[in-house]
DNA sequence: TGAATAGTGTCTTTCAGACAATATGCC
DNA sequence: GGCATATTGTCTGAAAGACACTATTCA
């Protein structure tokens, strides 16, 4: 029955079973990829991640990272972001490439690949309701070995954040230094001394002032500034 | 004929074409992934990388990075290993995964992803002929975009030699801390200053004197140290 | 005027960088 | 002794860290 499938909708960008057969000969596997986002925000000072239910055993009810697999003529890159688009509207986010997963399950062979994304974005509203932004430090029974994932996302972006302005990817695009500092304060899980911050992230000379101020609240009102080029720059 | 072929030998653990086809539908794609080792070591105080000559078409004769493709039931870094067992008989490297590059051929859809694992061994004997250590300053015509790749990660090495005692995969497992700078010296491409060289390196705890001295040439002997744990330290 | 956040002055400690001296082997 | 590399002493200036002060808004 399926062989009669294959013949008629056989198309010029998958593998025939003739060359998987042939791999398999030579020790060349196929696989599907999965390409998984680690979505950050920082919301009510916390740093938190978007998570999915899932539906279907195994595992039924535990949340999981999002992930897409990789279609034929997509990149990497467009994958990550459409995941973006879906939920947000949006694809104005800091994106970066972490790590590939490849351990097999030893008795069958595991077909699938997993390669983690590591997105920012400024906080923003879902528009599905099978997502959830859950706390990093408060996360909830996670399918699979997620958990680890995530783990080891927040350890990265903490290194990042240790030397670069990574952060930024979760502020405005005009934005108080007191707002940069807290997000560093919350990545890096610890209070930073607001004279040295200052003069130290001013001294780069990667930040401008747009002359605007922001009032908000009963006190002196703050300067906004903005960065002077897109994307992340050592610090 | 070949749909005789898939009904003989199908095993459980390749895709059936009715999978593949299925999954065609859901925009989810198949693929083979190249693992490419850049296999770096100091020679002649210059930092090398093996390459391996194309023997056929297409960019025939034109030198490539090192690869071989993921089978099932392997992990990434067995097959990355797998590798330098072939070549010197000895797995003894320090290795880190680098980069996913999945960028399609539009017009075909690509069906190759690339995974660029960087691998740092001692210099070593070749067993193989096809095979040729060429400086990075110095590179022979390359073929495809493999050129860029290689800066890539001389790129990556550099960063990381910044901050890391990642140039310690050159070493013998004793070392003289005369050696341990020029290693650094040759990969960050600019001359250190030998008193805080040292001073610096030793303040950080993670060496140790081995007790041994090496004596050679007509001058006062050297002590060898060596790290108090595998693997790399921020410096 | 007081509460709250924005923004600055300045001292101390630490560390990177530079230069130079002494130590110990072999010939 | 002379050469070559190993090892150590010490000065200087820049940056990190800590503490305390002044400035501006609103209620």
């Amino acid at each position: 029955m399926f062989l009669k499938l294959s013949m008629n909708k056989l198309s010029s960008d998958i593998p025939s079973q003739e060359q998987i057969l042939k791999d398999r000969q030579k020790g060349i596997g196929w696989y599907v990829l999965n390409v998984a986002t680690l979505i950050f925000t920082i919301q009510e000072d916390r740093l938190k991640i978007l998570l999915e239910k899932r539906t279907a055993s195994p595992e039924e009810r535990k949340w999981v990272i999002l992930g897409k697999f990789l279609d034929y003529g997509k990149t990497l890159e467009e994958t990550a972001q459409s995941k973006l688009q879906e939920i947000f509207g949006s694809t104005r986010a800091y994106l970066e490439q972490l790590y590939l997963y490849g351990d097999p399950d030893k008795k069958i062979g595991k077909k699938v690949l997993t390669i983690i994304y590591l997105l920012l974005v400024p906080n923003g509203k879902i528009k599905e309701s099978n997502l959830q932004w859950f706390p990093v430090q408060k996360l909830p029974v996670m399918a699979f070995d997620n958990k680890e994932i995530i783990k080891y996302g927040c350890q990265r972006l903490q290194n990042k954040a240790t030397n670069t302005t990574i952060v930024a990817g979760f502020l405005p695009k005009k934005f108080r230094l007191s707002e940069l500092q807290k997000a560093y304060e919350i990545v890096l899980e610890k209070s930073l001394n607001k004279r040295n911050f200052r003069t130290k992230i001013l001294s780069l000379g990667i930040l401008k002032k747009t002359g605007e101020m922001e009032k908000k609240g009963a006190h002196r009102p703050a300067m906004l500034y903005q960065f002077k080029k897109e994307g992340i720059s050592l610090i």
